[in-house]
RNA sequence: GGAGAGGUGGCUGAGCGGUUUAAAGCGGCAGUCUUGAAAACUGUUGUGGGUUUACGCCCACCCCGAGUUCGAAUCUCGGCCUCUCCGCCA
């Protein structure tokens, strides 16, 4: 959420904003509520200063037992009839404006590119050479029946389509994957280990930007208006709402795997085949809270310690710079990681990295007392997943594959997997 | 799931219709004293919003939301959460 005193004084700016991303919103009639509902208020607020003025007089009689209370009491009756009939044109406007003000996106930062679509995002760098073998790729879908490693018609059987269910090996690697990612991030990136609850609140999602734009995207509970977590983003973000950190507890930094349950309503059609697009994944998330200044660089770090992961299992990536069209809602700049599947020829986006800068902050209200201003203000809160498993397991199978169909394990795995240096299938 | 108790400022904790603009203590900050520090003493000390060039003034906030009243931290109703006991349970 933008500050509204900020879209009042910036208007222009924030309005471009807004077309930068390819959105229209009524910005204008946003102003105009605004403007309406603060003369209601002052003229509300002048009301009720005088209603406590009479109800002082009024206690100061009647301790003092003197007459002429009764009369002060009919005034005051009289403002507070007044007061009541204000009130509701107040909360007409009330619920419109928290509303419009919820749909107004972060402002991207100046670096991001101006443009819509996938075409305008900018590659920043790449990393590792794709495989060059000798024989025919298969792709992962073909392997993972070829190994017996993932069941997708069971897994239909017992939820859905678009769900997944790992057997043997392929459920010890993706429990290898998640082990080996949480870690790298505690041991070797200081990050804080976390396990959070699956099932979050309506006010959580909201702080997060989830809601109220995304709710037909996102599983819900219906007897307790609970929702499961799309991301680890939401529950770990949410541990310091409606909180003030101390200056020198910052940056606060923790990582956490879930698993991740999206409806993909409205994506019907895409990627229905295999692991790209599933309801359920698994994912490793980072999550940082830090001051303002230090925002911008903190989101080079977060990236460079997702990157690592892919590094460390040996998969060629590349960093994609998202164009304003493409940065998501609350975020102000957004890196993605994209690994690359050989036989399925596709760059798979395994990692989002975004600054949200004060954008979740001022929804979720966290704050820190800045030694600047020995005031409370905003935090700045980031993201990135480090990284998402069912596409890694994507490329990892069809990178590391050999002409027999096994797939070889990368060195930084072998001690999250027993040992084994490959993945067979045990009935050949 | 059932019964009871409770949710007050950074923390402890009083107040249970109008001298409360929320007592007192602890903590924090500033000052006096001191070579320096501690102690002691003095002062100060929340958040959000509106308005003002500014000093300031005003409104709201005692878990959340409705209600009663001229007036609510205090009374009524609904919800959420915490604790204790019981039941059920991996």
């Amino acid at each position: 959420m933008l500050d509204i005193k900020f879209i009042r004084e910036n208007a222009d700016a924030v309005k471009k904003a807004v077309k930068d991303r390819g959105l229209d919103l009524g910005l204008g009639t946003l102003l105009k509520l605004d403007a309406e509902k603060r003369k209601l208020v002052a003229e509300m607020e002048e009301l009720k200063y005088k209603k406590n003025l009479l109800s002082e007089q009024i206690a100061q009689m009647m301790l003092g037992q003197k007459a002429g209370a009764k009369d002060l009491v009919g005034d005051a009756k009289a403002l507070s009839q007044k007061i009541s009939q204000l009130k509701p044109k107040v909360e007409e406007i009330e619920p419109k404006l928290a509303e419009m003000l919820l749909n107004v996106p972060n402002i991207c930062h100046k670096s991001v590119p101006v443009g819509s679509g996938r075409q305008a995002n900018k590659i920043i760098r790449s990393w590792g050479k794709p495989p060059k073998p000798n024989f025919n790729l298969r792709n992962h879908l073909e392997l993972a029946e070829h190994l017996g490693i993932i069941d997708f018609t069971r897994a239909s059987k017992i939820t859905g389509s678009n769900f997944v269910l790992f057997m043997g090996q392929g459920a010890r690697l993706e429990r290898a994957l998640y082990n080996f990612m949480l870690d790298l991030h505690t041991k070797k990136h200081g990050y804080t280990e976390v396990f959070p609850p699956y099932l979050v609140n309506r006010a959580s999602m909201t702080a997060t930007g989830q809601l109220p734009k995304l709710e037909e995207d996102m599983y819900r509970l219906k007897d307790d208006d609970y929702f499961l977590v799309p991301t680890a983003e939401v529950p770990v973000t949410n541990i310091h709402r409606n909180e003030i950190f101390k200056e020198e507890d910052l940056p606060k930094c923790y990582t956490a795997y879930t698993a991740c349950f999206r409806r993909e309503a409205g994506s019907y059609g895409k990627d229905t085949r295999g692991l790209t697009r599933v309801h359920q994944f698994d994912k490793v998330e980072l999550v940082k809270f830090v001051t303002p200044e230090s925002s911008y660089d903190e989101l080079e770090s977060l990236l460079k310690d997702a990157e690592e992961v892919l590094q460390l299992l040996e998969l060629p990536y590349r960093v994609v710079a998202l164009c304003t069209g493409e940065v998501s809602f609350a975020a102000s700049k957004c890196y993605d990681l994209e690994a690359w599947a050989p036989a399925s020829k596709t760059w798979l986006e395994v990692s989002s990295c975004s600054n949200f800068t004060d954008f979740q902050a001022r929804r979720a209200n966290i704050k820190y007392r800045s030694s600047r201003t020995n005031k409370p203000e905003y935090v700045h809160t980031l993201n990135g997943s480090g990284v998402a498993l069912a596409r890694t397991v994507i490329a990892l199978l069809e990178n590391h594959q050999k002409p027999d169909g096994n797939i070889s394990i990368p060195k930084a795995l072998l001690p999250y997997m027993d040992g084994k240096t490959e993945i067979g299938n045990p009935h050949i």
